[in-house]
DNA sequence: CAGAGATCCTGCAAGC
DNA sequence: TGCTTGCAGGATCTCT
């Protein structure tokens, strides 16, 4: 399940091995992973075609490629299960395999040599080692897709304006979180999922952030004090930088890493899937309790329920 | 208008 | 053993 260290790790390996190339090709194998490119495969295909690939970026859990001297970007979400993966193109197809990118620097050497110069996007990466492979996009349960857009003006692909940035943004305005918590009548597990008011925390992130803060998941936004705000944001930005800090280093050694498939992480979970399993700071055993369609885990200790509700 | 809940999808695991 | 049911969950849509 991706969140935002996930992706951000995709989205380097994206840097290294397929910003500056220019697509030769794209084949879409499902629908459903296109849908949000509301004028289907083909139209998707046809406007990539011949375009460079510009350095990639990334907000919350989304990430984008811009297309180089269009004013687009190819937009994608890994939903829940996708991947993208850096592949030799004699690699056999993946069974869940949806769509497919080659590129014109494939085995013509005199594409290879006018393509080279953009290879590695500044990283000092040596230009030869992406030929020969191909762009994939694998989902098994298919919530994920990909789709092109217009920028906005500060070259954001439209789609995504609503998207508030993400706490390891630099822009991120905490005070303005803190306040959009008082306004609100919600809880803050509910807030905390909200893209709108911060971007890129799941289901696994926000139990882990809650459990650090040693806060119940459904106590209410509104009583929360500003020093309160500052601990929980703190906490879910340690918690994603620590994720980040395993899987960061884990995808530059071969290209089939470039995916969003961790496991790196999991290991390292306080609170996520420990229903029954002793808390790691009382020993009191975990819960873990139905909500909104999944679940919360959490220690009945720690982080105690509000007095209402 | 804000907030809550349903919905999409597939593979796996648990239970009968 | 083989079927059914439940569960995983991000974003979007619908309903209150």
């Amino acid at each position: 399940m991706p969140e935002l260290p996930e992706v951000e790790v995709v989205r380097r390996g994206l840097a290294r091995w397929v910003g500056g190339r220019t697509v030769a090709d794209v084949e879409v194998l499902h629908p459903r992973a296109i849908r949000r490119h509301l004028a289907g495969a083909d139209d998707f295909a046809h406007r990539l075609k011949g375009h460079r690939m510009g350095a990639p970026m990334r907000r919350g859990k989304y990430l984008w490629l811009p297309v180089a001297d269009s004013g687009m970007s190819v937009l994608a979400h890994l939903g829940m299960s996708g991947q993208l993966l850096v592949k030799s193109e004699q690699a056999p197809d993946e069974k869940h395999l949806r769509i497919r990118v080659r590129f014109t620097d494939h085995e013509d050497h005199e594409d290879h040599v006018a393509q080279a110069g953009h290879l590695g996007d500044g990283d000092g990466e040596g230009a030869d080692e992406a030929r020969g492979t191909e762009l994939r996009f694998v989902d098994q349960r298919t919530f994920g897709g990909l789709s092109l857009h217009e920028n906005t003006p500060d070259g954001l692909p439209d789609v995504i304006a609503h998207i508030a940035r993400d706490p390891l943004d630099p822009l991120f305005d905490d005070e303005a979180f803190h306040q959009a918590l008082r306004r609100s009548r919600s809880t803050i597990k509910r807030a905390l999922l909200n893209q709108s008011l911060i971007s890129g925390v799941g289901n696994i992130y926000a139990d882990e952030a809650l459990w650090r803060a040693r806060l119940h998941y459904e106590r209410p936004t509104a009583t929360f004090t500003r020093p309160r705000t500052a601990q929980l944001l703190g906490h879910v930005r340690d918690v994603m930088n620590a994720a980040l800090a395993v899987g960061g280093t884990s995808f530059d050694s071969l290209y089939v890493n470039v995916n969003g498939e961790s496991g790196y992480f999991e290991r390292s979970l306080d609170a996520y899937g420990r229903e029954d399993e002793p808390c790691r700071r009382c020993g009191t055993p975990m819960r873990r309790r139905p909500w909104m369609n999944r679940s919360s885990y959490f220690c009945p200790r720690c982080q105690r329920p509000p007095r209402l509700s």
